[in-house]
DNA sequence: CTTAACAGGTCAACGGTGTTGTCATAAGGT
DNA sequence: ACCTTATGACAACACCGTTGACCTGTTAAG
């Protein structure tokens, strides 16, 4: 049954719901999206979003051919919103933490969303033009074919990667995410000096640093890593282990 | 109904199943790996696991709250088996880099259990032992306090990450994964270079690039970046930005 | 203006899921 | 040998994604 989806362009008869709703695959996106953000991912099924478009579940399956695929529009969709609002300046490593950062923020505001499309590859329209995007701005910065491809590939997925952990971390229930922190500094602010040297010596940063996202110093150490990388390619030493 | 579930120390009346086995936790959780591993992440259900052990579904909760109980059991034995596997050197980068690798191998081993407990600070012995030994690589290595602390952060978060991230990949449908590796060769593959010159001139690279785990890339950047702080730091140069 | 085609909404059903209230029985202590 | 009760089994509930058949309003052609 898979001549059931008909291509956007060719729909036309726009015949409303019992309930009066038209439907359209942006309206369904967008009530995914909705629905995600306010009763948490596990809230997204068909039949929900059925009930709450005002529609039999069935009729998704119009415009999706299974839920996979409306992950995916739901997917393109979110990396749209990010990278319009992206004002790359001409400054390759500037541009690259500003798109990083916001790419990172972009899933902290929709973390049920985030977590659940991290790991698709769309194919769709923003997602290719993402990808076009962040393989110029490397490029232009010097790097290689090859090269440029491999950075994108790492850059991308660490964004991604940090933006699923920290969302996942924030859709936790409020009492585990409270419980967490009082790990440590109770558990391990208080390990003995002995038994834990290491621990003990540096509990007073533990503390400080492991309840805030290290998704910002990861980008920088990634950052000051790929510009060692094009230093070395410029000087013609290419070895790119980092020992 | 929470009081079904009797701790571990109180269990005394074995009584076998129907089908001739003795429960136990350590058998469920066994068994739930192997299952993990035979048959893909998306094998494991309660009602399969109870098949697979020869026992009525509902008997498990005799042993685990509910599902999600019997994944931090499953993740707790993880992280145990991944650091007992582990002969650190002496060596920090190395050490580091076969840490990581190590941690993110086991993630992918287990898909299921590393999406749902990446993102959770366990407080126990398990991973107290870790955080003390990775600290305790750096702190060798010459990094002070706060830093290794930035830089614990960012490693363990960045292996746990990916861990997830290329977990979830392989849990996906088997056919939804061969759809994503079309995507990249056929989609991507046939850009026009003069609408995307920058993905047409790598188009090739993409392909072959885009199918694997970027972790291994990533890790060495990462270690890059963090032998590069080192020298600044030595060298009493301390700016940490990338520019 | 009528009419026929058909896109698209609806209904009912299938086989799966996690979970729980209830019951039955074998193990263990006495 | 008996009694208690831990623990396995059963049946049921409310969900889930998906699909085949049906029905009906919209639209384009005549």
């Amino acid at each position: 049954m898979s001549d059931r989806v008909v291509p956007p362009a060719a729909r036309q008869r726009r015949r409303p719901t019992r309930q009066g709703v038209v439907l359209s695959a942006e309206l369904i996106v967008d009530t995914a999206l909705r629905l995600i953000e306010e009763h948490g991912a596990d809230a997204l099924s068909v039949r929900r979003l059925g009930r709450a478009l005002g529609a039999d579940p069935s009729s998704l399956y119009r415009y999706f051919r299974h839920t996979d695929d409306l992950m995916l529009a739901i997917a393109d969709e979110l990396i749209g919103r990010t990278l319009r609002s992206w004002r790359p300046t001409g400054d390759w490593i500037a541009d690259l933490r500003d798109l990083g950062l916001r790419m990172h923020a972009g899933a902290l505001a929709h973390p049920r969303a985030a977590v659940l499309s991290a790991h698709r590859v769309t194919g769709r329209a923003h997602e290719i033009q993402a990808v076009e995007s962040i393989l110029g701005v490397l490029r232009r910065a010097g790097f290689p074919g090859q090269e440029a491809v491999r950075i994108y590939h790492a850059f991308v997925d660490q964004a991604l990667a940090f933006g699923a952990l920290d969302s996942a971390g924030t859709a936790l229930p409020r009492a585990a995410r409270e419980a967490e922190a009082e790990v440590w500094r109770t558990t391990y602010g208080r390990l003995a000096a002995d038994s834990h040297p290491h621990i003990a010596a540096t509990a007073r940063h533990l503390v400080t640093t492991m309840r805030t996202s290290s998704y910002p110093a990861a980008l920088d150490l990634f950052l000051t890593a790929a510009r060692t990388r094009l230093a070395e390619l410029r000087a013609g030493t290419g070895h790119p282990r980092p020992h």
